[in-house]
DNA sequence: ATGAAAGCGCTAACAC
DNA sequence: GTGTTAGCGCTTTCAT
């Protein structure tokens, strides 16, 4: 265990105050060439490596940004994630991620304990249940992913998932499908409204004149959106004998382990079932026959945006 | 922006010291349980939330670990950074993501900047390329998953990438196969043999007589091991007109597109051909048909841990 | 059982 | 141009 070397260290080897060292450090104020040399090869002597607790303590920034997300198995979020962290350290940030399954007082210290310079939302109903935006007294920056009903008052990357699953049951519908099954989360969080999905499915058949009936909603539990989960629901659905010849599933994932359950009896994907996804990451072009779905941008969510499905706000 | 509360304004309040509230906060020292039920109250009150920056400084513990890894969207390390995080998370530590595309300046101050408590490094070939462990001051803990030919003295989780493609080419061999693609990188790195898994595929060849021939070989750069790369590789081989009746992928994506690539032209797997995976994602056993692959454990290295393939190392 | 005071390593007024 | 000094918010001896 080395001893911790400090700006003083090298002040005194270099033969200057510790402002000085500072000052080169963070490259404002005026040091002459010379000193500015000698210092520097103090530094590169030493090894130093300012301690950056002590220097967050003293400005107040941390240079850290926080995530919170759900998780990371499911590639959708795993590549906005991913697209997040590199743009953070990119620009000279560090990127955290938490879990969504926080308490009460940690998120509370998440926001306040003076960790981060930044936080980003990937999973607005977990921290709206806990948090109340209202009284947040906002001393940190924060940025939501929404795709929730409503409003909130926190900036926010927004989608519309509802127009979105409305389009692609709209797509089956063209095809000719009338008995569509629907896969994915059926609950209804807090008054927001959770199932934007199932709310479009659900205007599609109406505005088509089809009344949905729950025989062909298959629900699957918020964050089981596997494709071990979409697979077992689709056993269920087959063993159920309802009559059906397409599905809508809320995610890839899900929509992939679908297409296995279909096939283990004998149906083909898609001479007997369609099958449509919700995501599109890459692996939906890549597996045989190739997934539709219907795609979000994951990384730059402005440049890419789609008027009716997605709409960045900033307040 | 509401002004900072410290554990000064929380003393004031409740009429006591900044000391005694550092002690009921940290659970040491003697407190009368008067001034315990007054303190917490004036906590509550002020929404008191310690500064960890603060607490840092002063303790040198920060509570936070470092992760280096590469990317997020192969299934694989997203599971295994999914683990380590929840570990971490449950364990009342923060959990911090890299890029292995750092310099080496970045990786100094990563290691000597004060912010992490622990470091875990995922992409040893990287991280060696920059760091050498010999001049380490061991004073910030490290652990490391090792999958390089070799030895560190750093802390590792070692897994042999090479006698698992052996098995996985045996298997195929026994099958009958003689005509082998191999399908990942074949890259040699800093004298730390990189590719383990080309060694594996090799050996297993030539342990059955056959000589390996380079027109069996298609390259995939490294962190390059997607869907689309297998894809495209393998439409490359079908082109080349080589003779082949099996493909043995470095990991479950590339596996899948190379499935796509061979059914595109009316081969069959496994009829026509057999291909194997590598990792064991959870989509292997999705997709159809599903994929012989090979496993590797995700979450807990020690306990699944199998003798030949896996090893762990704690100095 | 509680408080006073020092100091973690750093930066930013303010002096010179 | 460069140095002195105060202080960020916290914990931890050391007194009392």
């Amino acid at each position: 265990m080395r001893k911790l070397v400090t700006k003083l260290d090298v002040a005194k080897l270099a033969g200057v105050s510790s402002t000085t060292v500072s000052r080169i450090l963070n490259d404002n104020g005026y040091v002459s060439e010379e000193v500015r040399k000698r210092v520097l090869k103090a530094i590169k002597e030493l090894d130093y490596v300012p301690n950056r607790m002590a220097r967050s303590l003293r400005t107040k920034k941390t240079g850290q940004i926080a995530c919170i997300t759900y998780g990371l198995k499911n590639a959708f979020y795993a590549e906005v994630v991913q697209g997040i962290k590199d743009e953070a350290l990119d620009n000279g940030y560090t990127f955290t991620i938490y879990s969504s399954k926080l308490d009460k007082q940690q998120y509370k210290q998440l926001i306040f304990d003076g960790s981060y310079d930044g936080l980003i939302i990937l999973t607005p109903l977990e921290f709206l249940e806990h948090v109340d935006p209202e009284k947040l007294p906002r001393n940190i920056p924060m940025s939501m992913y929404w795709d929730l009903a409503g409003k909130t008052n926190i900036p926010n990357v927004k989608i519309n998932l509802r127009a979105a699953m409305d389009k692609i049951v709209n797509h089956l519908l063209d095809n000719g499908h009338s008995n569509i099954v629907y896969l994915g989360s059926t609950e209804d969080g807090n008054g927001f409204h959770y199932n934007q999905r199932l709310k479009g499915y659900i205007k599609s058949l109406t505005n088509s004149g089809i009344s949905p009936s729950d025989d062909y909603l298959f629900h699957v539990p918020t964050w089981e959106d596997t494709p071990s989960y979409g697979y077992i629901k689709i056993k269920e659905l087959i063993k159920k004998n309802v009559p059906f010849t397409a599905i809508a599933a809320s995610n890839d994932l899900m929509a992939i382990g679908a297409m296995r359950a279909l096939s283990e009896h004998g149906l083909r994907v898609p001479n007997d079932v369609s099958i449509t996804g919700f995501d599109d990451i890459e692996l939906a072009g890549m597996i045989t026959p190739s997934l539709t779905t219907i795609s979000f941008p994951k990384k730059r969510y402005w440049s890419h945006s789609n008027e009716h499905i997605l709409e960045f706000t900033q307040k």
